[in-house]
DNA sequence: CTTTGGAAG
DNA sequence: CTTCGAAAG
């Protein structure tokens, strides 16, 4: 049933060859070294599988982990709902849960989530101008000191993609950032987005530090995604979409995954429905947990989950000691 | 596994009452007969099904059954090849096949129709405008003398809605007539149509006698659908609509299934989707064998196939001694 | 490849 | 309720 696999090398993949098709976000095969990369036809190479160890629940300073959030992009919440993805939840039983690309209206939510006695407190945006698309949602079993929608600027507030929630040691925000689309024809309006999201969590960076959450839809570096060479100008690997989650962590925060496993390659939480991609691990790590470099000392382990299934990306989930 | 049901009454159905929702197609149980039809809920009574006679293999005048022909609705062609359709024509074998609302470009067609040997002849006839709207098919074990699509109309022969075969002794239509639609949005158009296919068969049936078959978009009679009250102002069961089937049937035309079974009533073709219609009977006969009065000598039977399964409509199948 | 709402039935 | 193509990912 698990996915197999133990040994994953700890380096990134060596050279990309023949990148095929045209500009698709996953190569097929790719993955050239050793005696089976060959010219010809593709080799069927056994996947290099990533399995995610056991979850650390001390902090480095030995503070017993209280605090357990999950994010997962559900890529539409109804079909998420069918396929179980509920129950994989109550197995898992976050604290905190904070799903992004819902996809569905408030008032088309299925019963089995509005009705989840487990998170009494729950909070839904959706885009206000298209159904079905966007739209994030976070559930808590305790209830938070506030709640604020957006980040506070109506060109980028009409589309469901941010929800904050202050508790009393600290802010999370979860966000499903805008793709930046095939063709990049959405590059532009996402740099401008960048730029404010930064700002936005910057400022509530001052009062409290916060725990960001979410598919921040890029692959901050090479490690980030299986085919690095083929993607550079391809949406969630552009430079420029790059160079912004270097800037959001250069303005005080941190990959918490990457801060605790730096070499880990093949570690990815989403892989496109298209080529069998996620049989061949052929993915991209976009979901993260960004801490402010005050809560650094709080963190006890950074998960993926992937052998979570219901959806193109996997659940990540993140023990705090707060 | 089969429907049971052997007593269906020869009459039809009798006072209807109450029809609740507001213009559904279907009303959902009205059947308003014995005791338990009384104001209140709806009593859930047992439904009225049909179970079609053995084929009749003989004319009136003792000759042999050598031509079958089958025709269907699949609403989907691709849908309807995925739930096993083409299992059920192959036992079914008929000489001719005929299918209408294909929805789906030639270019498209599954291969598992397309390479099928049993029938080497075979032509579609899609909607040139939208793509997966409307189209028909037939498919063939002889070859025709010739085929022809449409009706020789511009205005009408855009949609993928009639092909006419030419064989030795008769023409073959199969037609997908349009639906006047929700709210009677179409039928004025549907009007127009009505006059023009009828002037289309009139000088066909001049050359040689025909067998019209398909989807006549048409319950001609109250005995024809479950709820006749309800949907006097529904597509489908229009007065004008009506009219057009009776024009149809004065200018030398028999409705075969009528001409052979009189009485007979819960004999459906059609059910929709919505609120389980199929289980409870709740149908119309909307899908006609219409011969030529010449062609009446080599009826042997018309037969409604109301356990195939695969669309919301069933097929209906002719025996012809010819 | 898979989700969604929308048109159509 | 179910089909389909479109937009989006």
């Amino acid at each position: 049933f698990q996915r197999a696999c133990v040994c994953a090398s700890r380096l990134p993949p060596g050279n990309m060859s023949k990148r095929g098709k045209k500009n698709e976000e996953v190569a097929d095969s790719d993955n050239g070294t050793g005696p089976a990369a060959k010219k010809g036809k593709k080799e069927a190479e056994p996947p290099i599988l990533y399995e995610d160890p056991p979850d650390k629940l001390t902090s480095k300073d030995g503070r017993a982990a209280g605090l357990k959030i999950t994010s997962w992009n559900v890529d539409g919440l109804r079909a998420w709902v069918k396929k179980k993805g509920l129950d994989w939840v109550r197995e898992e039983s976050p604290d905190v849960l904070c799903l992004q690309e819902t996809k569905c209206a408030e008032k088309a939510l299925p019963g089995e989530i509005t009705s989840m006695p487990e998170y009494p407190h729950k909070y839904w945006a959706g885009s206000e101008d298209k159904e079905g698309y966007s739209g994030v949602a976070m559930l808590c079993k305790t209830e938070p000191i506030n709640v604020t929608y957006g980040i506070g600027k109506e060109e980028h507030d009409k589309e469901g993609r941010v929800i904050t929630a202050e508790f009393p040691n600290y802010f999370l925000v979860t966000a499903y950032v805008p793709n930046a689309s095939r063709g990049l024809v959405r590059l532009d309006y996402r740099k401008t987005w960048d730029v404010d999201f930064r700002a936005y969590l910057s400022d509530l960076d001052k009062r409290k530090p916060l725990i960001l959450c979410g598919d921040l839809n890029v692959a901050h570096q090479e490690i980030d995604l299986k085919n690095p060479k083929g993607n550079r100008k391809n949406a969630g690997f552009t430079p420029e979409e790059r160079e912004g989650f270097t800037q959001l962590l250069d303005a005080g925060f941190v990959d918490s995954f990457r801060e605790l496993y730096p070499d880990q390659a093949y570690a990815y939480t989403f892989w496109t429905y298209m080529m069998n991609a996620r049989g061949k691990n052929v993915g991209w790590r976009l979901d993260y947990f960004v801490l402010s470099k005050a809560l650094l000392p709080s963190l006890c382990d950074s998960k993926i989950r992937n052998t979570a299934m219901g959806s193109d990306h996997c659940p990540i989930t993140l023990h705090m000691a707060v």
